[in-house]
DNA sequence: CTTGGAATGTCAACAAGGCTGACATAAAAT
DNA sequence: ATTTTATGTCAGCCTTGTTGACATTCCAAG
């Protein structure tokens, strides 16, 4: 099941060919798919698509969060994002508040309707997840969330290990 | 570092929280981040784009595939990936030769420039992909390997067990 | 053999969502 | 008080997805 040989630490005895990284690479590019493929699905129905998923998201898990905030989560520009925004605010999925100390600033919240899309999009993706996680066991998921840790950026590995435990 | 209780075979009892399950989703979406960033770069000095490196990736894997085979793998439309086997025939990377058997098909294959730029960027790619899996050690990648695969869409896991080893 | 359908690939036009540039407004600094 | 900086919005471009229309080639039924 391993790679190649190891030591008793199974450390720094990792031979990999380019043919094994190249497996590698091709089953990120093919889960990636399946990882996307039942949002997409949901927000096609709604004539939205993953931007729109991703914004929800992320104002979901940090509630007031700010424009500046959510696109160096997201990683685009914020005149990319600003279009996915309006959208949401104008269908009343999302409501934007005028900052209280930084008038600048716009604070993002879900409405409830914005909440339940959200809900209903991260249900089909949990799922999936939670079917892959089954299937796999949790040694695997263990090393899975350690491969893919190790493959982030740094500045993004800090965002996303500040995640904390929020309610819905 | 396991995710919730196990018996002694490791299986059936996972507890999944939506929390869990949410921040695997956000590893999976940031370490998809990073596992393009560094092709993307690549692309962007030669006026080229994520669908291109696609391209090149399965032609090279495949030499001498047909469009109609090409198109099954990535999941587009022929008419989408019409547009980018058209420039990267233009620029002198893909070779289409008329079908041998069957006129109505096009063989495709690298040209030296073609397998050169594939090189460039694979190898960008796997140089992310090995210092992951040396972070990880052998046994993560084996599970990270075992979740992404339980994470595709059927038909695209059998897509992917065919794979054969190749030469470049 | 011919003819009608099915399969393969190309061309055209449209939509989503990236991007840069220009700008209004608010805050901060000089 | 005025300049500079930060946040967010509006306009327009480009890549890459989409569907529709079509030419060519193959194959099967008559």
């Amino acid at each position: 099941m391993a790679d190649g040989p190891t030591n008793s630490s199974g450390e720094n005895l990792l031979f990999l060919t380019d043919e094994q990284l190249r497996k590698g690479i091709e089953a990120m590019f093919f889960a990636y798919r399946g990882f996307t493929a039942d949002p997409d699905r949901i927000l096609d129905e709604h004539g939205y698509g993953r931007a729109h998923h991703r914004a929800l998201h992320f104002i979901n898990r940090t509630y007031g969060t700010t424009v500046n905030n959510l696109l160096l989560v997201l990683g685009v520009t914020k005149q990319s994002l600003n279009r996915v925004l309006r959208t949401l605010i104008e269908d009343g999925l999302v409501e934007s508040r005028i900052g209280k100390t930084d008038r600048r600033e716009r604070n993002l919240y879900l409405t409830e309707a914005g909440a339940a899309l959200e809900r209903a999009l991260s249900e089909a993706q949990r799922e999936r997840m939670r079917a892959a996680y089954r299937a796999a066991g949790p040694q695997a998921v263990a090393g899975f969330r350690q491969v893919l840790e190790a493959m982030m950026d740094d500045e993004i590995r800090r965002q996303y290990n500040t995640l904390r435990e929020r309610r819905t």
